[in-house]
DNA sequence: CTTTGTATTAACAGAGCTGTTAAACACAAC
DNA sequence: GTTGTGTTTAACAGCTCTGTTAATACAAAG
């Protein structure tokens, strides 16, 4: 393969690396084409829109996401150990595509429809893989032996918890003047101190 | 006083709903005006231009926050039912602003120097009653009796998890359809779910 | 009545945006 | 060498944005 890539792909990346880094409404397919290297009407040629261009850059992003989540899914392993790792895996994914939780957040606001029909799409596979995992944990639930949570709550809490890390990340670093190592050391932190909620949610003991 | 609020309070209230409801940047000083019923030119005559009106928006929404916050800080409290009160406090805001940590975001990414010379602006103050109140919680860890947590991520938890639940709110609607009354309901989990994640990190013992 | 200061309008400048289009180009196949 | 196909360019259309400015209306003060 060629080291020098086709335009169409050109245009591609200097679109993804745009979208993660401005949000959607920031980045201009001028913009874009010129990071690209060539003029904006290739952008239009090969993608039609900028929003056509999004969705690809969308999708592949978030389909890059529930192919590194699959491995995780073993069958018959304690449920805590599932969970924990799809955590770290979700943590650690969001932390290599910094800007993804951002992404994620223009999508909701700026074009809900779009991020409905995505995991509509998802919902409709009926992962048999996912469905065991969600019963194993209804079952420690109704054995007694997890607090008294919904499975919704608990996925919930772990995606908005690990984006809002990502999310505040620029704040921190401006309100504390944070240098690489504080921000390294603050990931750090929060991964294990979100695993830590959600551990003692589910199994701590109140007084 | 006159029900005819004068131009200048029209342009200022025009200005704050469409922030709040538009972002920062979908919000342009023409439909503001329009909003408000005057011509653009009137927008740049009282307020010079887009980025002061929004800081005087950004300002008064704060400002209010904070003064809700303030009649919370009562002296000789066990220290959880300040925290318990200053957590429903601050989500029970953000619900009556429903926006406004949107808001907060657009002024993270958009303009983080505005954000941090804000908190500056308060930590420059060194209030008595945060001190006081954060000296008692720090006894509270040091005598064990709460888990080890520092003071700075028991606040950053709460205001992450907070935001977030209002952040998500557009793609829970529009994932789930959520009527008016699932929206009420899941508000309601909410705020009882982050007082029960809080309570059961500092106090839930280990099994 | 005239001066002064404020409020308001309409028009404009300059820029940038998305998307289109006609013409030019490259180049392989016939 | 001509034809055909896909690629690329430059120019443009139409729109919207922020911010400015000159002209105007008008009330209060002298």
């Amino acid at each position: 393969m060629s080291n020098i890539p086709n335009t169409e792909q050109r245009i591609m990346d200097a679109a993804e690396k745009m979208f993660l880094e401005k949000g959607y409404i920031l980045s201009t397919t001028t913009l874009i084409a010129k990071e690209a290297g060539v003029t904006h009407a290739m952008l239009h040629y090969y993608f039609r829109t900028k929003e056509q261009i999004f969705i690809k850059v969308l999708n592949k992003n978030l389909g890059e996401l529930t192919a590194s989540l699959r491995p995780k899914m073993i069958l018959h392993r304690p449920v805590w150990d599932t969970l924990k790792e799809g955590i770290e895996m979700l943590f650690d994914f969001l932390d290599s595509h910094r800007q993804l939780a951002n992404l994620v957040y223009d999508v909701i606001n700026y074009n809900p429809k779009l991020l409905k029909s995505y995991i509509q799409g998802m919902e409709n596979t009926k992962d048999r893989m996912i469905e065991y995992h969600k019963s194993m944990l209804e079952n420690e639930i109704k054995a007694g032996r997890i607090n008294p949570i919904s499975i919704e709550q608990i996925l919930y809490d772990i995606i908005t918890m690990s984006m809002s890390t990502f999310m505040s990340l620029t704040a921190m670093k401006n309100i504390f003047d944070m240098q690489q190592s504080d921000i390294n050391t603050f990931l750090i932190n929060q991964r294990t101190e979100i695993i830590n909620k959600i551990y003692y949610r589910l199994y701590g003991k109140l007084v």
